[in-house]
DNA sequence: CTGTTAGCGCGTTCAG
DNA sequence: CTGAACGCGCTAACAG
């Protein structure tokens, strides 16, 4: 009897033994899978991606994970290693399997996917990256503030030559980040060079490839800025092989606070992502939007709230303060 | 009409046509859900580590999702923190959802919950660590072999206070290292010295206090091994802190290999995990006792196999040589 | 307080 | 080649 594993429903001490004692004798679980088919409700939640092996990424699904597990969803990770094509899979992959709901770290492309899952009233988070459409409430690091952040605290020692090195797509964390380095410049009075704003492929090869020509320029910067982790670790082994010391010789900031950032020779000073707040709100607009069609909300608000959650700059030995 | 969307049936192009235009107009999805239940598999398989955040289970369950989506699919990924209940919670969970299958690098203790799995006919496969009751099948790193080498290594070095880190906890992993590093020495006719033999609690604070401390010993070893990448992190900022330098007055070795180590002052040597061989050789398994099931092998041999994948070291400077 | 029943949306089988 | 009926295991609504 349901009502026994449910709560449903005044059971006597008696009857409720009986029904537990049989159940444990028969190994009996209750299906989840027939229970979804009913209530219409999976307690399970996607989290797509680029790569959960990114240890941003790894982190915010650790940090979601954390406030799901003890209401008993489970968490389903998809990869999508920036191919819109494989992001769309896994949306489908996830609609089909009927999730409560998704957190998506968007591509950039503007799928129809996202159609469908709204058509069936799966809610949609986008979570780091905004889409190219509103399809749904987005939460990410103010990459503006973040982006203004690093360069301001470059300026404000002295630096006049800074160079930025992002990714090559047109993800909006970039644009922004790329976005506060040319204001914060211009409140400088320092023109933006074109020559140190550097889009390169998404591996720490190609981060090596350009932070080395940077490094090559006959002006070469005396401050780099890497717009990710794995940008950081290309310029940082760019900065080794061009036989500069840090941070004598050069400047390094890295966004993505890891542990071994702290440990390098010299620290590397940091743009730390406020990234529990991030699952934190994700996963509250997500829940708020599941209940939300419970009620029925028909007057629906066709604007999606935009939460922008500010970055900080981790000050250490790499930019010679500290 | 299931049978367009699965060709399980022969169907003139225009009631396909008629079909497929009724489907698209309506947004209709199959619902994965209804299919589960008919045809008992759910085309979902749980992976249970300590930590997504880890690097080392980060690039396991990367490795899994791989080899996973093109079958169409999905895992749902859960950290235990090491605790015996949260591995029960989670399993139960993964049972309830009738999983396909369950990848797992069990906390250690003996749950009952692993009976329960097996009454289900679900398949489990364990990786990197060993169950304390045969349960199914193993996938792991030859771990005596792990150990040996990197304390050969340092032997042949010259080194002959070699010290070694590892957590307090009871895991075949740590166990089996501990094993190969004492079977090194020996064979070198150097008895192990209990002083340098250290356990310690799983965070990079608790390495760092135990690396302090036989540091501080009036015969401080030359040499140091971390047996994973925690508490690589500790020992390396535990040397830096004593003011000693790598490797000139002290070598270290790291477990997990990741591309940071090899960006550090000095490179540090490691030992490699075949992570990919690793999830290979498990999915494999799974999907094996996974077809087993529809085939009915009557007299299933009730031992498992126990398959150990060869570490590798990868010679850096931080031993003083490369 | 307890027993019974309809139906969730599929895959499968059995008639047509 | 196609339509209709059954059942997977559960919840919810309805009788007793």
């Amino acid at each position: 009897m349901s009502h026994v594993f449910n709560d449903t429903r005044n059971v006597t001490d008696q009857t409720r033994q009986a029904v537990l004692d049989a159940a444990n004798r028969l190994h009996y679980r209750p299906s989840a899978i027939a229970r979804s088919l009913t209530t219409r409700r999976t307690f399970t939640v996607g989290v797509v991606v680029a790569d959960v092996l990114n240890p941003f990424f790894a982190g915010i699904i650790r940090g979601v994970e954390d406030l799901l597990w003890q209401q008993g969803r489970s968490l389903v990770v998809c990869s999508t290693d920036e191919q819109p094509e494989k992001e769309a899979y896994y949306l489908h992959l996830l609609l089909e399997r009927r999730v409560d709901g998704v957190l998506v770290a968007p591509t950039g492309a503007d799928l129809p996917v996202y159609a469908a899952l709204r058509h069936h009233q799966i809610p949609l988070v986008f979570i780091d990256r905004r889409p190219p459409q509103p399809w749904g409430p987005v939460v990410e690091t103010d990459n503006v503030q973040a982006g203004y952040l690093a360069t301001r605290y470059l300026l404000d020692l002295g630096h006049t030559r800074i160079a930025i090195l992002g990714r090559h797509q047109a993800l909006s964390t970039v644009t922004g980040r790329f976005a506060g380095y040319r204001q914060a410049l211009t409140e400088a009075g320092i023109a933006p060079d074109p020559a140190l704003i550097i889009t390169v492929d998404a591996q720490q090869e190609a981060a090596y490839q350009g932070a080395t020509a940077l490094l090559a320029q006959l002006d070469a910067p005396t401050a780099l800025i890497a717009t990710n982790h794995v940008m950081a670790l290309g310029v940082v082994s760019a900065v080794q092989a061009s036989g500069r010391r840090c941070p004598q010789d050069i400047s390094i900031i890295a966004f993505d606070d890891l542990p071994w950032l702290a440990l390098y020779s010299p620290p590397l000073t940091a743009v730390r992502h406020a990234t529990a707040e991030i699952c934190r709100q994700a996963v509250a607009l997500l829940l708020a939007s599941l209940a939300g069609h419970d009620a029925e909300t028909a007057d629906m608000v066709e604007s999606y709230p935009v939460v922008m959650l500010p970055a900080e700059l981790i000050e250490r030995a790499s930019c010679g303060r500290a």
